[in-house]
DNA sequence: ACGCGACGCGCC
DNA sequence: AAAGGGCGCGTCGCGT
């Protein structure tokens, strides 16, 4: 609590000057009055505090509005005194907040946040109030720029506003572990109110950027970026909130159930593997007496330890390096080729492991206690593709595989949960970005496009591609043909290498480069857009989704290899007293020259390497080797494309289904999106109707392709459960 | 004690 | 010779 004193002191010092710059208040009359601003002027930026990061959880503690012309307020609700910890005297009653956020809601006036949707969430739940946010700056950040450093409020109010002059306060640091509930309020409402203010300076200086028809938005080509705001990400931003209100309804009974088995199934992995090391014992004891006091190995040895089981398999067992890479790796990919019972055991010792921790025993505690169910952040904007990302939990990465975790997660009482998944939704609009003649014709054949590509890769009919006969005969060559052309067209899709799509399907690189020739022959648009989509990047230095979301690719045009001298002694004619940073200083040429065909030659990352610690060693240079950021790039550009253009698609149909009256009163609703699928649940009595409309707004998301999309549709009582049959 | 990167691995 | 794109999270082991 001594903490509480300092910060008042340090605030009243450094704030002071601010003091008179913004009000308190306390009534619902003030509030009112500086309401009728916000109405006059349209537009007000509203920030809150809260205790937490749980909108559903944690209490708001108070709000700050800043409409211009007036000066910044904050509301103070829930401060607590630090001594007593009872609720403070003289805050607004919450339902004067209530009234008043209420009267901006209903005058249509313009919420401008940051982080929107938390603050929607919190106002909804601790006050009562659904506000509409009109402006999410952070989600604006995202949009203008994926690679921006740190896309929070003070950096980039810091950096774009304050053009990094001066520096934006920040207490952050200084309220860290410490409730902002405890921070008396004449000492915290200079820190919250000034964030209302930088919220909507941040968002008048992104706004032109945002504006067709405004210089700002012209030279950056940012006209389809402004429609992807507006048209589908801040539109998007309440129906998110939803399906995170909405929450998944967890059955503990199950998961409790499930934790006792799999426990037990650790235990006795875990006893296997110490078992199996004991005919090791002497070879362990050796080491143990020869590394003495330094020995790395604990006892017991650590199971989960990368380092410990290196030690155990490749210097105590002796096991042959498989990889040689990695010679002491310890990956799945690694052990598995281990022939050992012991590499065995590990590995299902491992798998265990992982579902128990990061799944099963990690929902019970996660679940909100009073809805019974586990709300996920989605966080609209976590990828720098236009993906969802999941967190806490994260939803999108459950295992699919083991049907046992997903059945955890189940329907509403009374209700059934409906699964869509887009068919084939990244070829798709691969075939439709390309515009590729023959994937389309496919398609709108309603043919399988690997089969179809396999057939011509492979220089034979359709029916020879497929997994069975006409009889119901299994064909494994046939099955063969589809994986090896799926294999390739998706190896493409994310850029992968030839040698590396060998080695999954377990052909020869020159077979594998051979169809892979074939393909790029007869599917010319696929090439095309291979080509097309670096050369945008080269040029713009960005890609495009097909609705116009962008993904910049700057490192595309670094220069491969980059020359500055480290070693003054090097340097000659070296100044010291006019070249006073030598790695500003040119490179002989001619060592560029030479050192660049080196590489340039250079096989494998090893002689790389030594090319490099050679020019530091003998000339006193320093090579920076860019290659593999700009071959990074160049494998992101179609990739891009495709994974944003299915992600701009998903989250269309978002839109479309939270817009759908219908299917409100049908009582549906979302519960989570898996990036080429969405999942939601119904009233059982609906179901026929609610999962057809579902089906037809998810293909409506992308009328405007030249490919139908197509869903499946699964309807069951739990995730991955028993199929309910629609009566 | 905590923060951070690397690794490993779950999903699409 | 040959690095597949996009995530979040648990763990270890190093650094502060």
């Amino acid at each position: 609590m001594g903490q509480i004193s300092t910060i008042t002191a340090l605030v009243n010092q450094n704030l002071g000057q601010y003091e008179n710059d913004y009000l308190v208040i306390r009534d619902e009359e003030a509030l009112a009055k500086y309401v009728d601003a916000c109405i006059d002027n349209g537009e007000v930026a509203i920030d809150t505090e809260t205790t937490g990061l749980d909108p559903m959880r944690d209490d708001i503690v108070g709000f700050s509005l800043y409409t211009p012309g007036q000066k910044a307020v904050y509301v103070p609700l829930h401060h607590k005194s630090y001594i007593t910890l009872e609720e403070a005297n003289n805050q607004m009653p919450v339902e004067g907040a209530k009234a008043q956020l209420q009267r901006l809601e209903d005058n249509k006036v313009k919420f401008i946040l940051f982080n929107a949707k938390f603050d929607a969430r919190v106002i909804w739940h601790q006050v009562g109030v659904k506000i509409t946010p009109y402006y999410c700056g952070f989600i604006a950040s995202r949009m203008l720029n994926e690679n921006e450093p740190e896309a929070n409020l003070k950096a980039l109010y810091k950096k774009y506003v304050m053009k990094g002059e001066g520096d934006a306060f920040r207490f952050d640091s200084l309220f860290k572990g410490i409730s902002f509930a405890l921070v008396p309020v004449n000492v915290g409402y200079i820190y919250a109110a000034h964030d209302a203010i930088i919220t909507y300076e941040l968002f008048k200086f992104q706004l032109p950027f945002l504006t067709p028809g405004t210089v700002e938005c012209k030279e950056q080509s940012l006209e389809k970026v402004s429609k992807v705001f507006w048209d589908i990400e801040m539109p998007l931003v309440p129906y998110v909130a939803e399906m995170e209100d909405n929450g998944v309804a967890l059955d503990y009974e199950y998961a409790y159930k499930l934790s006792e088995e799999y426990h037990k199934k650790l235990d006795d992995k875990e006893a296997e593997f110490v078992a199996l090391t004991c005919s090791y014992e002497k070879q362990i004891q050796a080491y143990r007496d020869k590394q003495g006091y330094a020995c790395k190995l604990s006892e017991p040895i650590n199971i989960s330890s990368p380092t410990q089981i290196a030690i155990l398999f490749y210097d105590i067992i002796g096991v042959e390096a498989v990889d040689k890479k990695n010679p002491r790796g310890t990956a799945e990919e690694i052990m598995s080729k281990i022939d050992i019972p012991l590499a065995k055991c590990l590995l299902e010792y491992r798998g265990i492991k992982k579902l128990l921790s990061t799944y099963i025993d990690k929902m019970p505690n996660i679940a909100n206690p009073k809805t019974k169910r586990v709300h996920a952040n989605f966080n609209q904007n976590g990828t720098d593709t236009g993906r969802f990302s999941s967190s806490e939990p994260n939803m999108q990465n459950i295992p699919s595989h083991n049907k046992d975790i997903r059945k955890m997660f189940m329907a509403t009482e009374g209700y059934a949960m409906i699964s869509s998944d887009y068919s084939a939704q990244e070829p798709r609009l691969m075939a439709h970005l390309s515009q590729d003649k023959q994937m389309i014709q496919a398609y709108l054949d309603g043919k399988d496009l690997y089969v179809e590509i396999a057939a011509i890769a492979f220089d034979t009919t359709y029916d020879e591609c497929l997994e069975f006969r006409a009889d119901g005969s299994k064909n494994p060559e046939g099955k063969e043909r589809r994986s090896i052309a799926k294999a390739i067209v998706l190896g493409v899709a994310y850029g992968k290498g030839i040698p590396a799509i060998a080695k999954d399907l377990n052909i020869s690189v020159e077979k594998a480069q051979k169809i892979y020739d074939r393909i790029m022959k007869e599917f010319p648009g696929l090439k095309k857009l291979m080509e097309e989509s670096e050369k945008s990047a080269r040029e713009r230095g960005y890609v495009e989704t097909f609705w116009g979301r962008k993904r910049r690719l700057p490192n595309i045009n670094l220069e491969p290899y980059v020359f500055m001298y480290t070693d003054a002694k090097k340097v000659e004619n070296f100044d010291p007293f006019f070249d006073t940073d030598m790695t500003q200083v040119e490179v002989d040429p001619q060592m560029v020259r030479l050192y660049t065909s080196k590489m340039n030659k250079a096989r494998g990352q090893d002689e790389r390497k030594r090319i490099i610690w050679q020019a530091k060693e003998r000339e006193g240079i320093l090579i920076i080797d860019n290659t593999g950021k700009i071959a990074e790039a160049v494998r992101q550009c179609v990739n891009s494309r495709v994974q944003g253009s299915a992600a701009d698609q998903t989250k269309i149909a978002m839109l479309l289904i939270g817009r759908n009256t219908r299917l409100r009163e049908l009582g549906f609703r979302l519960l989570l999106p898996v990036h080429d699928e969405l999942i939601g649940e119904c009233p059982i009595e609906n179901l026929e109707e609610a999962s057809e409309l579902f089906r037809s707004l998810m293909i409506a998301a992308a009328k405007e392709l030249s490919i139908p999309s197509k869903c499946d549709i699964e309807i069951t009582d739990r995730w991955y459960g028993e199929e309910i049959k629609i009566v």
